[in-house]
RNA sequence: GCUGGCGUAGCUCAGUCGGUAGAGCAGCUGAUUUGUAAUCAGCGGGUCGUAGGUUCAAAUCCUAUCGCCAGCUCCA
């Protein structure tokens, strides 16, 4: 006798062991048909389990997060299986699970064509049309090994090697296919029915560059058909918001070849630029800061004195003159010292909140090149806290405050805050380290929000608090963070007096809100999908005169509107007013203004949003007020 | 940096088996003076990323190189 305990407590008793699937079926048959796999007392198993004992079980089914990876793991073996029956001589390495999909690393002799990929899928579904069973068997592990090798799949005997001797080495069969895998899979592969091959590349065994390179297939796969379509859109609608077809629709900026990873901004895109940094600069003031500039240009002996020069040489570009080496900096913290080391501190004088919206060059690896996202020069909204020990928690903490104002501003209100704890390799002993890992944590829930730990992710001179945010498609981005520094102000002989006249190392706090403006206004013109939000919009207003003889009191309305701060331009083009309204709407312009006889009359401009909408005629003074209004607003008021 | 793909007019792209370059949009000129998502007509525009090579002949094939794209690695 034995009693299942399913998810809402309820009990059913069996006088013999039954599988998993009996016990599904048990239930109900469409439950039966669902069941991908089954969860006994919270560990995760095949549908073929023999349920021996009392235990809790839940039938596992694509609707559950674990279904679905189930779901996903089977169609990387799927694939794998494909692969070797359509290229016996490829090997196979490891198939895991990722957002959103799947890839498995392959070893073949050629590299694989996207023609091959078209083949490979179809096989796939042919495979999947089969129904074929897929069985688990637990195998000696030398046997398991042997049997690897006598194949040629020197990877799986390899990955089977390395496994903990006490893990049971377990192989899945389906149809002549067998894979070395902790499972659990899905009963058949009729299971396996909405899913696409979507990438090809390569990639090193076990991540390593020294390593062989294998070529990866990446795929994605769902419960069914529709959800794969809602993917599958997501994907398009991110490729439509791809920030480098905006910038070139909007003429915000471009790249090209004598300047790799440098951006050429045009006037609009640095018009959105300065709005921001003028944003950020309003918000530091109101916070304290100081706003400094330094070099870009600086001597060798700096940089090897603040370690950069050891550590990051490579990526720093350089250049020589009446035989000094100059590096560009690739970081402001060291200047900043420089300027706090000027003149005795004392401990009354801190914290000291230094701010620049410093111009750094990294010579990044060019294939990590992408758009505004990853580049060679970008501008940090950077700054450095100099401050006790003691005042960490409360600058860590009105930090979070600002970064969150900072935000929410721009519409981000979902964010991943991880604390990144002691690396293996560090400076300091264990007790700075607990107090700087305690006061951050500290200060992170003193702002009422979750967080984790990330151990190990930790700079080697202090831990970190890095924030992501998602973005309206979900996507998360590394912007802002906040490190504790105690090695360089120290290497770079920082020191303030302190209330019992002793020379001490002030504490440093790098820190930056959006990262760098490049990366921030990529991320922005993807989340608005081009269409940014009036406050930060390069032209705000159009103004279209209708025919030649509106032209003049065109031209005042649009010199009285920028005298109000409205940035405004002027279209006075002998084209149609319908056409005007097209390419200016194409191109996200958030307010339009048509003027013809009827406005030159009353002294009005007629107003048109960029959803179509007709805002009514109103007086040059009343369209700035309801511009002005929004701008200040940020557009957080519903319209 | 590594692997693979790509590079043709300002933009988006076509160009078959190697035979001497094409479309739409944009631009220019002219007509049109127009009321809320495309007025009409005509015209100009390319060292096919760059440098070599093969060939009677190269956008097309080969080599190198630069850049871009995807992923890997990296990301102070």
């Amino acid at each position: 006798m034995l009693t299942i305990t399913l998810p809402d407590n309820s009990t059913r008793e069996y006088a013999a062991p039954l599988t998993v699937a009996e016990f599904a079926s048990d239930i109900g048959a469409g439950l039966a048909k669902a069941a991908l796999a089954g969860r006994v007392n919270g560990k995760l198993v095949d549908t073929s389990y023999r349920l021996e004992s009392d235990a809790a079980v839940a039938i596992v089914t694509g609707k559950d997060p674990d279904g679905l990876e189930v779901l996903r793991h089977s169609t990387a073996h799927l694939l794998a299986q494909a692969v070797k029956k359509l290229f016996p001589s490829a090997q196979v390495t490891i198939g895991p699970v990722i957002e959103n999909g799947f890839y498995y690393d392959f070893a073949f002799e050629r590299s694989f064509t996207p023609d091959d990929i078209v083949q490979i899928e179809s096989a796939m579904a042919a495979l999947a049309t089969a129904q074929l069973p897929v069985k688990r068997e637990v195998w000696p592990r030398e046997k398991a090994v042997e049997f690897f090798l006598n194949i040629g799949e020197k990877y799986k005997a390899e990955i089977i090697s390395d496994l903990p001797a006490a893990e049971p080495i377990s192989l899945y069969q389906q149809g002549d296919f067998i894979d070395l895998c902790r499972g659990p899979h899905v009963p058949h592969t009729g299971f396996l029915q909405a899913f696409k091959l979507t990438k090809l590349a390569g990639a090193y065994w076990r991540g390593d560059p020294k390593n062989e390179m294998l070529q990866r297939i990446y795929g994605t796969a769902w419960p069914d058909q529709k959800a794969l379509k809602v993917y599958l859109d997501r994907l398009e609608e991110a490729e439509k918001r791809d920030h480098r077809r905006i910038g070139k629709i909007q003429d915000l900026f471009h790249f090209q070849e004598e300047a790799p990873g440098n951006v050429f901004w045009h006037e609009n895109g640095w018009k959105l630029f300065l709005t921001l940094q003028d944003y950020i600069r309003s918000q530091l003031s109101e916070r304290d800061y100081i706003e400094v500039n330094t070099p870009e240009l600086v001597d060798r002996s700096l940089w090897e004195k603040s370690g950069h020069w050891e550590k990051f040489g490579k990526d720093m570009f350089v250049t020589e003159t009446e035989q000094r080496l100059y590096a560009i900096k690739p970081m402001n913290c060291p200047c900043h010292i420089q300027i706090f080391n000027q003149g005795l501190k004392s401990y009354r004088d801190l914290p000291i909140r230094m701010a620049e919206f410093g111009s750094c060059h990294r010579n990044e690896a060019s294939g990590t090149l992408h758009g505004l996202m990853r580049v060679r020069h970008m501008t940090q909204d950077d700054a450095h806290i100099f401050c006790t020990p003691d005042q960490v928690q409360s600058e860590a903490s009105a930090f979070i405050d600002l970064l969150l104002t900072i935000y929410r501003d721009f519409g981000f209100d979902n964010l991943i805050l991880k604390l990144a704890l002691r690396p293996e390799q560090r400076f300091g002993d264990d007790a700075l380290w607990d107090k700087a890992e305690d006061a951050l944590a500290k200060a992170l829930d003193g702002a009422g929000l979750a967080w984790q730990p990330s151990p190990g992710e930790g700079a080697f001179y202090g831990p970190k608090i890095e924030f992501s945010l998602r973005d309206s498609l979900d996507r998360v981005w590394q912007c802002g963070t906040l490190q504790l520094d105690y090695v360089l102000p120290e290497r770079l002989q920082a020191v303030y007096i302190a209330e019992d006249s002793s020379k001490q190392t002030p504490v440093v706090l790098h820190r930056a809100a959006f990262g760098s403006f490049e990366r921030f206004i990529g991320i922005l013109i993807e989340h608005y999908a081009g269409k940014l939000p009036l406050w930060l919009a390069p032209v705000q207003l159009m103004i279209m005169s209708i025919t030649d003889r509106h032209a003049d009191y065109a031209r005042f309305v649009c010199m009285a509107l920028k005298k109000q701060g409205i940035r405004a331009r002027l279209d006075l083009r002998n084209e149609k007013v319908g056409f005007k309204i097209r390419e200016h709407t194409l191109r996200y312009i958030p307010y339009q203004a048509v003027i013809g006889d009827q406005e030159v009359q009353t002294g009005t401009v007629a107003l048109r949003a960029l959803d179509g909408s007709d805002c009514g005629r109103l007086t040059i003074d009343e369209c700035a007020k309801r511009l002005i209004q929004e701008v200040q607003s940020k557009g957080k008021r519903q319209k």
